[in-house]
DNA sequence: GCGCAGGTCTTGACATTGTCAAGTTTCCGG
DNA sequence: CCGGAAACTTGACAATGTCAAGACCTGCGC
């Protein structure tokens, strides 16, 4: 995970000179080794070689080092997105499924970010970072259903929010689901590369919904409040 | 929520009676009230007007009472499972329709419950009447997925593996997705009848992915080990 | 009737945790 | 060189989950 700048200050002196991005560090490690459960702030601290109280100093309460954490997590996701998009051809759907790659791709190989990322009672809902980071990655997700049914009649925004939760919702729930090891637990499960083979062939398999440009659907939403 | 049977031995005297349904309900009310996060097994405890200790005697840990809570849960979403399936017309994906929307409507109506069902930290992984309970609602949608690509041979049995997957990682991904506020977040929120119409319209926009019957997906899986 | 075994609940203790206030050390600008 | 601010430490506090030991009630055998 990149950090920001190498310390200004070697780690001399007593200052620790970088003392945010090793609990940073350390709650990854944490994180990744033993889990969203077994992470405790004073166990973090130990690991950074600081006393209980010093996170405090940077990050408030404890949502706030999970929140800049999950920030990270989904400004890499967002990364990760942009990488596969433009690894991927330029044709709508292909990006569609580039990012939807990406997600489950991310929440894999970062199983407890990814969860973190998603326990809103575990992060702190006026985190700018967060907020901004995460919009990042979902504008990665709006870009594309926009390129597979553009148009600025009401009714194309109406399907495209339709298509958007569609997509979030498969990509999102196969994700969660095989995190909690609910889905595929024999087949797919620690094998990465099967498990996006899986979700493509679920994605492929709806294209016809997202290329789709019905009249309003059926029962047309009730002008909402 | 239906407990068993109401107490065979008022609760007077003092042994209670019927703690153990005493806790489920105190459970109950606390996670619909406070949420998952405020729950603490002191508090349920106090409650019911009991001890802090008085708990673990019943249900060993408190892993053992969430389990047996959330266990209650997934059979009373087998329930509404069954419930509108059959009010709902016989045709295979109506039935399937039929459970997505109650899928759905139970994650809307307890939401907290909901969650806590899917936290596979805080539950124990082997408790009987849990996994019992779970599968009895899985049993409904793979009974569905049945009924819409039958077929005794390996071929079908993949097909039904995918769509099986699909449509619960859909669904799944939605009601995850709703009850953290994340989609349609001015539109739909606490607007229950709102909601389920919006998955309807998604499961519909999917239904010839449930009705196709390829060849084995473009990709065949490698022989699993 | 009655005593006693076992299940039911209480009580007290312990280690951990997050948070906070007050102290201590280090750094840096003047 | 010095004084204040920032970074970190220390100690305390209330809560929590778990556990062992004890008190209490219940119901069974006699």
């Amino acid at each position: 995970m990149r950090r920001g700048h190498p310390p200004k200050v070697l780690p001399t002196g007593y200052h620790h000179g970088d003392l945010r991005n090793a609990l940073l560090a350390a709650t990854d490690t944490l994180l990744a080794e033993a889990g969203l459960e077994k992470f405790t702030l004073r166990e973090v601290a130990r690991r950074a070689g600081v006393s209980h109280g010093a996170p405090a100093h940077h990050f408030g309460a404890v949502s706030g080092l999970l929140s800049a954490y999950a920030a990270e997590g989904f400004a890499e996701l967002a990364r990760a997105m942009a990488r596969r998009r433009a690894a991927a051809p330029s044709a709508p759907f292909a990006q569609l499924l580039a990012v939807g790659l990406a997600y489950v791709d991310q929440a894999l190989a970062h199983r407890a970010r990814f969860q973190l990322m998603f326990r809103s009672d575990c992060l702190d809902p006026a985190s700018v970072p967060l907020t901004t980071a995460r919009d990042e990655a979902y504008a990665h997700l709006v870009a594309c259903i926009a390129r597979i049914d553009p148009g600025p009649d009401p009714a194309a925004e109406l399907r495209r929010r339709r298509k958007t939760a569609l997509a979030w919702s498969m990509v999102h729930g196969f994700a969660t689901l095989m995190l909690d090891n609910a889905l595929f637990a024999a087949e797919a499960q620690g094998d990465r590369a099967r498990a996006l083979a899986i979700v493509e062939s679920l994605l492929r398999s709806t294209e016809a919904a997202f290329r789709a440009r019905p009249r309003p659907p059926r029962r047309a939403e009730a002008p909402g409040r």
